[in-house]
DNA sequence: GCGGTAGCCG
DNA sequence: CGGCTACCGC
């Protein structure tokens, strides 16, 4: 089970090739894949022995979960009525497992709108996530956060001050639906270490191991408990 | 000897090389390099085996001679003050030896102001190539000149009328160059052949065969008898 | 069609 | 830094 927010599946499509054949997850949960629903490579993804759940309206956003068997539904976006038109979470049904990958906003700063968005966006999640619970499924959400849980998953806390990412406010919502019965998985395994997802390419900040972790893989208390996980993190430099 | 209107020497170097590694000219003329002086691959041309003559001073024209031994001297744009701040021009001299890149403006239609200045362009050229004949040198004028010289090098006449490229007043400006005692090399071996160098790729002119003569290589009368010409064309589809 | 640019964005 | 959208030029 993996997670990559690919930053346009066009661009990235021969990495995504190559990692496949030797990681071959069994369900790979992508983000900001970039690409309208009708021009998703479905196909070529088939050929590599991949059924494609996509969700994508547009070049912007885009998410799609991936895995060897096809699944028996596709949820396109929240449950609720909510009107969030971007296309940031796609989940497949698989028996009584449900699995969304999803796309959380960015934010982009404290005083933005985009920064409430991105918080009623999380709170949305969070009655999804319960939902899917009361339905009785097992349930596993996995992408890009844009919320690093807490100081533990940030280089530098210090510098992070007044940032999105790391707000009281973002971090109760994530905390929110770990009480829903929510796992993240990552720091289950390993309680105290610091590995990062993200690194702001801009400053060389990559290549100095400045980083945060964004990326989350959350499974259900029951599924966190049964499964055996392990942990494996892919480090690219483009 | 050779001429390519390479559209970006960054995005064309790895055919360049390859092409320089199997068909080895002595001299090769460049034009629309699209880069700045400072930005020219200098050194990794010279590990070719090749010392650059380059004049290029932003994203657009730009041209280049290239020869194995290095140019006792070069020349930036035209010798006279007239005031064309584009990079269109740059010479190489090698003893009594003056060779010249040349990329002539388009013209864009002819009621268009650049199809003036094309012509002013042409005429400047006439002008230079008298210069360095008086001067006693020997000159070689090579280039994209974005004139077809007469209907046998134009695919289909008709469908060009009233276009840029082939009209009588750009025609009669490079008859111009010639009567100042230059020979155009293609048409002096082959009389009645018709050979293109340019196809236009949006209307997939180049699949049907359907271009114009417009790359020219231009030796003075001396050198055109004195030097035996050969002749090869390399058409390649991207 | 395919080079290049710029600004937007994360 | 490197996607995207646009536009420009040939």
């Amino acid at each position: 089970m993996a997670t990559w927010n690919v930053n346009s599946i066009r661009a990235r499509f021969d990495k995504l090739k190559e990692w496949i054949a030797y990681a071959k997850p069994d369900v790979i949960c992508l983000q900001e894949t970039k690409i309208k629903d009708e021009e998703f490579p479905y196909s070529e993804l088939e050929d590599l022995g991949y059924f494609g759940c996509h969700f994508g309206t547009s070049q912007w956003n885009g998410v799609a979960v991936l895995s060897k068997s096809r699944a028996d539904s596709i949820q396109i976006g929240f449950s609720s009525n909510w009107q969030d038109q971007e296309a940031r979470m796609v989940a497949g049904v698989f028996d009584d497992l449900w699995i969304a990958s999803v796309y959380v906003p960015n934010g982009r700063s404290l005083e933005d709108q985009h920064y409430q968005f991105k918080l009623r966006w999380l709170e949305e999640l969070q009655k999804e996530v319960s939902l899917q619970r009361e339905r009785g499924r097992s349930v596993l959400v996995a992408g890009d956060f844009n919320v690093a849980p807490t100081d533990l998953d940030v280089w530098d806390p210090a510098s992070f001050v007044g940032a999105t990412h790391v707000s009281e406010a973002e971090r109760e919502a994530l905390r929110r639906i770990e009480q829903v019965g929510m796992v993240d998985i990552f720091r289950k395994l390993y309680p105290t270490q610091r590995i990062y997802t993200w690194w702001d390419f801009r400053q060389g900040a990559f290549h100095k191991g400045q980083g945060l972790r964004i990326d989350l893989v959350l499974a259900d208390v029951d599924l966190a408990k049964r499964q055996a996980w392990g942990l494996s993190t892919e480090k690219h430099a483009k």
